[in-house]
DNA sequence: TATATTATGTGTCTAAGATACACTTAATTT
DNA sequence: AAATTAAGTGTATCTTAGACACATAATATA
């Protein structure tokens, strides 16, 4: 059964560039690391993967283990391969990046591995080819966003439009025109509407509402296409 | 330096999946497999990951070496990673997705390694994951042709608009009117008209244009985006 | 108690772009 | 000379994106 006797295998991590958004501002969970090479500097999640499991599993299992989260949002992004990528020896890097729901994270889990959450201003520099990972997975979040509903994984279940506009306005570092943007997201016809109002952030208070995805699905299979 | 000592290293594969246009249809580039497992069924072009090249570096070499063509739009698609995936042993695969102008490569260099192309309707059935390869690429070269330029990465330098325009309509199934397809790519301003017909396939002849990948290119500086 | 403040919610007008559609032209075939 | 065929171009209409203004609910303030 050796049929590929002659090939060289080599080592397969797996690195995860997690997002999450607090109500203002864009986040990514970084770690510091506790193995050599590199020890103590700032990383991406990562791990390898082990030979008796799949790609997919073995990803969602990585990040199950730091956030305690399962059955979230989660892609692969690229796999990495350049020779020298880590000082250490040939390792390829298949990197996913995974949008969270904040609050929904287990952040005392979070900081007994040592990770922290940052904003893209404030990150620190990243070992190996980390920084290109979050660049490359940066770039994918805004380009996946503008036609798929994929915003709807950073917010909590329930939330209201202006929470929406901004959490978008903060994807693509721009500014939405309020009644515009109600308008079309409202018209997409794939938010439910509750009759409970947010409060905390105005007077007035903002309906609450709920991405339909069945509803959303059902529109997909007749040839709908998100676009925002 | 043996740092990641007790990790695991397994076998990485290349797979490419090849695009061609004949001016009238789609067509990938398959080839009869020359060892076990599987041998002499129909599979993607692949190889090896060799510990000393990059990842893309390995990815291009093993598309030069069939067709005997460099400098063509590649890129990667994904890494399949499934336990079961290869029969023989455990062998993830990065796949890449390539598009090329078939008049371009070398017919014979690709018969000698027992390369076809087909049409998707005629495809057989290929080895391991092949089938699901090519499945998720034909969502990427559809997806992407709708916001980039990369149709013209399958036709011959010099083209008419209404082979521009099937290559379009063979790539996303659909049919355009001529007039309105034609009056919006050429309003992008991102072709050069020449003066010269192409008169193979109708009495009257239709024009030649070229791409402008220097304008496109100076077009995106300033925040232009292609759309179809 | 009345008024000011603040963010939310909704309606309209306009301009641009997408789509539908018809006639002319060049060159070959009959 | 007439018919045929695919190419090239123009216009009218409809839909959608974008700019913009007023009304509303509830708290804060005078």
């Amino acid at each position: 059964m050796d049929f590929y006797q002659e090939k060289k295998p080599v080592l397969v991590a797996l690195d995860c560039i997690i997002f999450g958004f607090d109500k203002k501002e864009l986040k990514l969970l970084v770690i510091k690391r506790d193995f050599e090479p590199s020890k103590g500097n700032w990383s991406l999640v990562g791990g390898f993967l082990q030979p008796d499991e799949d790609l997919d599993i073995s990803a969602k299992n990585l990040l199950q283990h730091l956030t305690g989260l399962s059955n979230i949002f989660m892609e692969q992004l690229h796999c990495f391969g350049n020779v020298q990528r880590d000082p250490g020896e040939r390792v390829i890097s298949v990197a996913y990046y995974a949008l969270i729901k904040l609050e929904e994270h287990d952040q005392e889990l979070v900081e007994s591995h040592n990770g922290k959450w940052f904003t893209l201003d404030e990150m620190p520099d990243l070992i190996f080819d980390h920084n290109e990972m979050i660049m490359k997975a940066l770039q994918r979040l805004r380009q996946k966003a503008r036609y798929q509903p994929i915003g709807f994984e950073l917010l909590p279940d329930k939330f209201t439009i202006p929470e929406l506009q901004l959490l978008y306005e903060v994807i693509h570092q721009t500014n939405f025109d309020r009644r515009n943007f109600s308008k079309k997201i409202l018209s997409k016809g794939i938010l439910k509407k509750l009759n409970e109002k947010q409060k905390e952030t105005s007077k007035k208070g903002a309906f609450l509402y709920k991405f339909d995805k069945k509803k959303y699905e059902a529109l997909v299979v007749k040839g709908f296409n998100f676009e925002l």
